[in-house]
DNA sequence: ATGGTAGCGTAGCTA
C-alpha cells in the first residue's frame, strides 16, 4: 500500500497539482492539509475520475482543512477537535487491511516561541500535549496505526538547515521538540522518513516562500511526517520524500509530499 | 534586526 501525505496549501488552487502527484506516484491513500476550503466546495470530481472515490474530508472557509482520498473503502471515519476549537486539522479513517489512519494539521504556532506572550505557541504546545495524552487513552500500541501530517515541527538536528541558527525559531526549539518527542513515544511511534534516511543526513519537507530562490539558499525544514505504530515498522517498504515537487509549476506549494510503501 | 512571499478574499489574518 502507497499512502502519500502533503501540505497542498490551497486544494483548489493545486489540484492540478495533485493529478501530477497522482500521475507519477500512483498512492492508493492522499491525505492533504491546509486545503482551505469548506467541505461542500472540496473538489472531489477530479480525484474520484482517477479513482479515488472514498473520501473523508474535514475542512472550513479559507484557513486550515484536513482531508484523505482513497482508492481503497473507508471506514469508521472520524474528526476530533482539539484544544477545544473546531477547527479543521485532524481527521481519520480505517482501511480495509485494518490499519487507522490519522492526518493532522498541527497549529503552525505564531513568531514567538513563548506562550506566555504567545496565544499561537501556547495553542500549539497544548495540541501536542493533548494528543499525548490521547493517544494511550484511546488506543493501543499494538493497533495498527499510520498518523501523518504536517506537525509543524522539525525534531532532529538535521532536520533544519541550521540546528544552532533554529534553536529560538519556532517549530525547531527545544520546548517543542520535547513535547512531539514526547508524544511519539505515547505509543511508540516510528519516524518513517528516519528509518529509511540517517539521522546525520539532512532531509526537509519544506522551504519558505520567501526565498530568493529555494533551491539555491536550501534552507529547508522537515515539517511533516509520517508515523507508524511498531505493529507495522517491519512492514516498511520504501520512503520518499519528493523534493522536486517544490519546484512544480506554475505555483508550487511550500511543502513537498512525503510518501511510504506500507506491506498491510 | 528586518523583511522577504503566498492564499483567501478583497482587509487583514494566517503561514
Amino acid at each position: 500500500m502507497r499512502l502519500v501525505t502533503w501540505n497542498i496549501n490551497s486544494v483548489r488552487l493545486r489540484e492540478a497539482l495533485v493529478l501530477r502527484l497522482i500521475d507519477e506516484i500512483a498512492p492508493d491513500v492522499i491525505c492533504l492539509q491546509e486545503t482551505k476550503v469548506a467541505d461542500a466546495q472540496f473538489p472531489v470530481a477530479a480525484f474520484a475520475e482517477r479513482g479515488y472515490t472514498h473520501t473523508a474530508i474535514r475542512g472550513m472557509k479559507s484557513y486550515n482543512g484536513v482531508a484523505i482520498l482513497s482508492r481503497l473503502p473507508l471506514t469508521g471515519i472520524g474528526t476530533r477537535d482539539w484544544v477545544g476549537k473546531a477547527d479543521c486539522r485532524h481527521v481519520y479513517a480505517t482501511l480495509p487491511n485494518g490499519v487507522e489512519l490519522h492526518n493532522f494539521y498541527i497549529p503552525s504556532g505564531g513568531d514567538v516561541p513563548d506562550p506566555a506572550t504567545n496565544p499561537k505557541f501556547d495553542h500549539k504546545l497544548r495540541f501536542v500535549d493533548e494528543m499525548t495524552e490521547w493517544w494511550p487513552k484511546t488506543r493501543s500500541a499494538d493497533h495498527p496505526m499510520v498518523a501523518v501530517g504536517d506537525f509543524n515541527i522539525a525534531p532532529l538536528e538535521h532536520d533544519v538547515w541550521s540546528h544552532k541558527q533554529l534553536l529560538d525559531v519556532v517549530s525547531h526549539t527545544p520546548i517543542e521538540v520535547e513535547k512531539l518527542t514526547a508524544m511519539q513515544a505515547s505509543l511508540g511511534w516510528v519516524d518513517v522518513a528516519r528509518t529509511f534516511v540517517p539521522a546525520d543526513e539532512k532531509l526537509y519537507s519544506w522551504w519558505s516562500y520567501r526565498a530568493r530562490d529555494w533551491r539555491v539558499s536550501d534552507r529547508g525544514r522537515r515539517l511533516d511526517h509520517i508515523w507508524v505504530t511498531p505493529a507495522l515498522a517491519g512492514g516498511l517498504s520504501g520512503h520518499v520524500t519528493l523534493r522536486d515537487a517544490r519546484g512544480w509549476g506554475p505555483k508550487p506549494s511550500d511543502h513537498v509530499p512525503v510518501i511510504v510503501d506500507l506491506a498491510a
